[in-house]
DNA sequence: TCGTGTTTACTATGCG
DNA sequence: CGCATAGTAAACACGA
């Protein structure tokens, strides 16, 4: 048995268990295809012979355990500290479970799955308001469950959070597309390129650099770590990702929900789901095209771009008035049959392999976190002190109170769904993003009842890993953030 | 065959 | 407008 702590790990931790890693991943790589153990306990330490071929590192992320045999810190509505409206929390997963992940339907539900769906308000509405969540900002979106919303992270900072998430000084491959795709559902149902991008950002980008597998290591790939002197960076938000479009929905999830719409007349909606297609009550129709007729998002719905995304060719910027040339056919004159998308097997084989997911990464518990316990994202997304008066600067930028609310807030009654503005979603700045969540990397234990307390004092206990080590992070974490962070603590 | 890794090309976006 | 960054697509090589 041996124990690992944050600082060996990550990022600059010692080396001196590098190799114990390596093996243990490559163990665990090897038994990729049957990561479906159960969480064996809460305990964060790490047993090199059974956690880690069991990825107990991502369960380790689960914030809010709302597993069956876990007290569940939340129970029915809390009033959001931070948006100030009604959201369901913890136990609102297993009784909606399928609320955060519409395009599973019909997949089977791993009870207790800390599902946060943090503006999922039951089956028929959450696909609605995946839908109509416009502008949104990171708190506001349930990523790890909201198929529809293309997390605004760039991979760069997915694969750095995927990485510091491993608390494994390297991981492979594999384990960074296993990581997003538990954390971000958008990625389960998207269309795999998305891998190849990440790929491409592994190979081109400096803070990633890899660490070739030992010759008697089994298995496929090399391993990837971060360089520690671009962490601090890619975690400061130093590297962003270009502002995302008013909308980002996925596009193959739409066509789900309004198949046969380039047939009808704009705003209007199919009165019936039929076979296969996702369900939406007719309240759920009226707001989502209340929302079209306010955004004109159908104006700028291209049917040729659904054709594409039919033909499994998507991609977000098509999806939100990218208008690509004519494929330039270039270097070769055979033209590829565009790659249909695998992800609903992709997703089907991940339940099968994986059964619950173990890279819990709760952004509920985001919201939740010591540091949002104090702070609040408004409309336009910035921090805001909610018990405090005085005003706060993250970075540099003034963090103000919530002022405003989108009508169509208010029709969306106890959804809370916020509907930004654009103008409200281009102040979206990722570093306040990319702050909180690692705010959450740092402190990913909600505050709000002892058992999240005793749960998160059970880990600092048994992990080896103390606050400090929490906010130091090595070099990776700014100096002036951990400051701000630890006197938010 | 498939996953992994590299490379090139192109486009979009944000910013000075 | 130019540059840097980021995302997408694709070709290609290599090894398990």
């Amino acid at each position: 048995m041996l124990t690992l702590s944050s600082a060996d790990i990550w990022p600059e931790g010692s080396v001196a268990l590098e190799e114990e890693v390596v093996t243990a991943a490559a163990q665990a790589e090897e038994l990729d295809g049957s990561m479906t153990h159960s969480s064996n306990g809460c305990s964060s330490s790490v047993s090199l012979d059974d956690s880690l071929t069991s990825l107990q590192w991502l369960q380790e992320f689960s914030i809010i355990n709302a597993s069956g045999n876990q007290p569940v810190p939340f129970s029915g509505q809390n009033q959001h500290p931070l948006c100030g409206h009604q959201r369901l929390l913890g136990s609102e997963a297993p009784a909606s479970p399928m609320a955060g992940d519409p395009a599973s339907m019909g997949m089977p539900h791993t009870p207790g799955k800390p599902t946060s769906a943090a503006f999922s308000r039951g089956p028929s509405s959450s696909a609605l308001l995946g839908l109509v969540t416009y502008g949104h900002c990171p708190e506001e979106v349930d990523y790890k469950t909201n198929p529809h919303i293309k997390p605004p992270y760039s991979y760069a900072t997915l694969i750095c959070m995927a990485m510091q998430a491993s608390k494994k000084s390297k991981i492979t491959l594999s384990c960074i597309y296993k990581w997003i795709t538990d954390n971000f559902c958008y990625f389960r149902h998207a269309d795999p390129t998305w891998q190849n991008s990440i790929r491409h950002n592994l190979s081109l980008n400096k803070c990633f650099i890899k660490v070739p597998r030992q010759k008697d290591e089994p298995g496929k790939g090399g391993f990837w770590k971060i360089d520690p002197q671009y962490a601090d960076r890619l975690l400061s938000g130093a590297y962003k990702k270009r502002r995302l479009p008013p909308v980002q929905i996925n596009p193959a999830l739409q066509a789900r929900v309004r198949p046969g719409l380039q047939a009808r007349p704009v705003g209007s909606l199919p009165a019936v789901a039929g076979p296969g297609e996702l369900s939406i009550s007719a309240e759920s129709q009226q707001l989502l095209q209340e929302f079209e007729e306010a955004t004109g998002v159908d104006q700028n719905w291209d049917p040729c771009g659904a054709e594409d995304t039919i033909s499994g060719a998507w991609s977000p910027g098509k999806a939100c008035g990218y208008k690509r040339k004519q494929p330039v056919l270039r270097r070769t004159t055979v033209v590829k049959a565009p790659r249909r998308s695998s992800s609903p097997l992709l997703y089907v084989d991940e339940q099968k392999e994986l059964g619950s997911l173990k890279g819990d990464f709760d952004w509920d518990a985001l919201l939740d976190s010591e540091l949002c316990g104090e702070l609040s994202l408004d409309s336009t997304c910035h921090l805001s002190p909610i018990e405090r008066d005085e005003d706060l600067t993250v970075r540099g930028r003034h963090i103000g109170r919530p002022q405003q609310w989108s009508p169509l807030e208010a029709s969306a009654d106890s959804t809370g769904s916020h509907i930004l503005s654009e103008t409200q979603q281009s102040s979206l700045d990722f570093d306040e993003e990319t702050f909180l969540a690692t705010a959450f990397l740092q402190s990913p234990w909600p505050e709000e009842d002892e058992g999240g307390q005793d749960k998160r004092i059970d880990f600092l206990c048994n992990s080896g890993v103390n606050l400090d080590q929490l906010l130091g992070l090595g070099d990776s974490f700014s100096g002036d953030l951990s400051s701000k962070i630890e006197s938010f603590l």
